[in-house]
DNA sequence: TGGCTATTTGGCTATATTGCAAAATACATA
DNA sequence: TATGTATTTTGCAATATAGCCAAATAGCCA
């Protein structure tokens, strides 16, 4: 594997593992429908305010996020629509998953 | 956020975070094309056997790939084709991050 | 059985991530 | 300016992840 390559799937990862996080994931899914500011995803992840920060500051070093001030507050919205078709993906993994082992359960 | 809903979000995240690793990023993208086994990987990415084993068993643990003996080798494959697409989508965030940087230097 | 190959697992260290609390910063407005 | 609100950053402790080596396991065949 060359270096380019590497350098390649290196970003790659980092775009994912920014939204391989549940309370990242949750509020790429929430942004999806409509910009928040801070303290809103806070109360809905019932998570410190300082948290939240810090995983909006991953989701917009990624590049799946845009922030905009207004007043003292910051409201972040989503920059890349595409993401949201990951959902459908990941739940038929998950159904999978849990047919197969239903399966395993039924065989027995 | 109920706690059922928080379930949901943690089972998401976990399957993207089996992807979210560089190594395990190029083992998705190699599997896409013909099943392989575990030395083959090693050899490509220049890492331990046992390195690409334990990659492999987060994979084959999300529900990413699947393994078939074939005497002392371990083939495996890809189980889930539709993460393919997440590639397109990750692609578009790293042009677009990168056409932004650009901008930002071509305005100073 | 004994030797060979391929893979997995255990032990270990180094590094990264997460979360909160506290301090710092930014903005609006009395 | 002083106060209040919203957000970000820093410091720290707990936990998780990644990688290698060595040891264990599994299958094949002489």
């Amino acid at each position: 594997m060359d270096k380019k390559k590497k350098n390649l799937f290196e970003a790659r990862a980092r775009i994912l593992k920014a939204m391989a996080h549940p309370s990242r994931l949750f509020i790429v899914d929430t942004l999806a429908g409509q910009e928040r500011c801070v303290q809103e995803l806070a109360g809905m992840l019932e998570v410190d305010v300082s948290t939240v920060s810090r995983h909006l500051s991953v989701l917009k070093n990624a590049g799946l996020v845009k922030d905009e001030k207004d007043g003292t507050k910051v409201f972040y919205r989503l920059s890349v629509p595409c993401v949201l078709n990951f959902f459908s993906c990941v739940e038929s993994v998950l159904e999978t998953r849990a047919r197969e082992q239903a399966d395993l359960v039924g065989k027995r």
